[in-house]
DNA sequence: ACAATTTAATTCATATGTGTAATTTCTTGG
DNA sequence: CCAAGAAATTACACATATGAATTAAATTGT
């Protein structure tokens, strides 16, 4: 066999073209509570970790902090976080949910459920743990 | 049991967070061979589909017209292709690879090649055959 | 204590993606 | 042929990401 394991070929390029369609398809989706996905995944994230500094938001959201330094600015002139400063540590803010905020987020996870529901539906448990596993092990190839 | 599929939940957002980590690692990759992400999966597909227009192009890489009229933009002012317009129909104008985008897409392809084996190395034939579904699904849900 | 290093956040220039509107060019029904 | 609609590209405003350089604050080695 000339051709070994064909399908394992170009996996980057067909994980980056899955994400463009499916990020779109979710930036559509989210659109109906007026909210953007990087915008909405911060939230999701700071429901869990509320109140961490802005490198840990970095990288909980799998970006950068120049990137998150932007992003928390605009999400802080729209209402939904704002910074405080770190008493322990006077370099370093961190970023709280408002109520505003928390209310948004309920909305995004309830986008996000169904959203997930239609993208898991066609693969058993199994298949599932797989492809959740690939992810995991992705975003920690190196997290630096 | 009280939690079901637990390894199902937020899909789209581990999905979102991998591609951040991994996009970034493949732009570390790439810089090697001077090039942006985007630049870089445009030149794989043109490899495949030379001379295709620029709405194809912009599905081809999950992208949209918009972003691919400045992706194209950029890369012709590098050099790396050149739009030509079609005789068959005076809207429509066609993507080529010149010899240098020819020559940067081989260095890409040497690149990725690697990258792709590091991704998929912890993986059976038949784990990576459940990724490749899921994402080759993941694709076609709403390309519109 | 102090200089060198490290770290957190920011700023800057640039590249990229998205929706919406405008432009130009087919295509089609009357 | 002409008006209406569809299609391909572009223009525009804005959100987002990245690397490099900057600033301020903490840490470390001596």
């Amino acid at each position: 066999m000339a051709i070994a394991r064909p399908t394992h070929r170009r996996l980057f390029a067909v994980f980056d073209h899955a994400h463009g369609h499916l990020s779109r398809r979710a930036g559509a989706a989210l659109a109906q509570v007026e909210i953007k996905p990087a915008q909405a995944m911060a939230l999701v994230y700071l429901g869990y970790h509320n109140g961490c500094q802005l490198s840990e938001l970095a990288d909980g959201v799998g970006s950068n902090n120049a990137a998150v330094t932007g992003l928390v600015t605009r999400m802080e002139k729209a209402g939904l976080v704002r910074r405080r400063a770190l008493q322990s540590d006077g370099r370093g803010k961190s970023v709280h949910l408002t109520n505003q905020g928390l209310l948004k987020r309920e909305q995004v996870m309830d986008t996000l459920r169904k959203f997930d529901e239609k993208l898991s539906k066609n693969f058993t448990d199994a298949e599932m743990d797989t492809i959740y596993k690939f992810l995991t092990i992705s975003s920690h190839l190196g997290s630096k």
